[in-house]
DNA sequence: ATCTCCTAACTCGTATACAAGATTGTGCCA
DNA sequence: TGGCACAATCTTGTATACGAGTTAGGAGAT
């Protein structure tokens, strides 16, 4: 009796298309298609519409009966919304997480944290935004409620995805961000609960912030042909199966 | 351009057996089937297997790769962390709805808590539960974030199907929710906020109680022929299209 | 030159067929 | 009688074909 599908094409193809999306290879807004998903990945269209009903859950893609598929474009009300639904569950994730192993949790998000301060001195900006999603599933891999974790699993990826494709535009950044890190893990470790749920609802905040400052100013698309821009994008040279 | 998938067969699919699964019709546990629920609904595979995956997201079945797709069979753990995840965002949708729309938020509760005492006096307990959901959802449609909005219907079903199997066999209900559900009506319509959430958690804390004890006591089915068992659960008399 | 309408191409929704893994029951053997 | 192996059956995964609605672009008229 094996678990869900963990192995179909459907997630491996949903898979490839998120972390394109959140790396930015394919742009917000873009509108897919799936049978040229089909023809990428060298599958039918069956596992492909499921693929695209997972990302649909998930945000990042919004279907359209008989229409085209569009990835998500949000707008700056719809980015504070998410960043609002993100703190209720994750500060509450964090409480659950110190009340059942204040040790552990504690001493992962050290290591994250030391994690994120060498990709900042090497400027690896791709590494920064890894470490900083690993930071804050700690809260989530030690809150033993699989609930909130599903709740999370419904902006997870829409934040990643903002995070890559609009951080990088924000002056000042990591820096702060990384500050915020530190003390969110200080305050977990010495068990100071409301200061934690201060820094993490400034620490959040300031991200919306950065993201809705950073929209304003994005337009233009590349006129390139579309197969071959999502062939370069999902890197099709490694095959899926 | 329209919606997602509204008036796909899937969806109806997914509503048919969402609604027989909260009513009761089929147990908790039972396992279904792709080609089973195809024949009863006079429909081809595809969009049963997209409702399934539907209601997967909600929580109310479990799909195993090349083996039976099960009802979901909470155990009074799952309980516990659904009713927790739910009053970490309800708690957050009432403040919202309140700081939102008082008046219109007030004015709806105090009205379904009307309904609600008419359900009591008539003993139509099926109607008592649709007032129940009508009670909650009056702080999504008024909270204004549609991500809060997903988080619930995350486990909205859930809660349904666990009030209609499970809250029947609870010595002294409905009166005791009904009493929380005027309280908190009240404090609404009062800005009671630290009041409201404090009863809004004893509610719902009462509310996982009875459910985790009313577990403690139900096994056997029933054994009859599947099919004839689904055909009057799901009622094919009415055809879906 | 611009607007309108119509057609052709494209998109998703559904049905059907085939393939592969999982389950279950049965019969054989110890 | 108990356990094990095997096969028939059932389940889901994937591919393909067809249909219906939407969209976009071009031809024609003004």
């Amino acid at each position: 009796m094996k678990k869900p599908h963990e192995g179909s094409l459907g997630s491996k193809v949903a898979s490839r298309v998120r972390d394109a999306i959140i790396h930015g290879d394919i742009a917000l807004g873009e509108s897919l298609s799936e049978d040229l998903l089909a023809e990428v990945f060298s599958v039918s269209r069956t596992p492909v519409r499921e693929a695209l009903r997972q990302l649909e859950v998930q945000g990042l893609v919004e279907l359209h009966t008989k229409s085209a598929t569009k990835v998500f474009d949000p707008t700056p009300e719809q980015i504070s919304e998410l960043c609002e639904a993100r703190f209720v569950v994750e500060h509450r994730a964090a409480a659950l997480a110190f009340a059942k192993s204040p040790a552990e949790a504690g001493a992962e998000l050290s290591a994250v944290v030391d994690d994120m301060e060498q990709c900042i001195k090497n400027d690896d900006m791709q590494g920064y935004g890894e470490a900083d999603s690993r930071f804050h599933d700690v809260f989530y891999r030690y809150c033993g409620n699989r609930y909130l974790v599903s709740m999370y699993d419904l902006n997870l990826a829409q934040v990643a995805a903002l995070r890559t494709n609009l951080a990088s535009l924000s002056p000042g950044e990591p820096h702060r961000s990384f500050a915020d890190h530190r003390l969110i893990a200080d305050m977990f470790s010495e068990g100071q609960a409301d200061e934690l749920e201060e820094t993490l609802r400034a620490h959040i905040h300031r991200t919306e912030e950065n993201y809705v400052a950073a929209l304003k100013g994005m337009r233009e698309n590349s006129e390139e042909s579309r197969l071959s821009v999502l062939k370069r994008a999902l890197r099709t040279d490694r095959p899926i199966r």
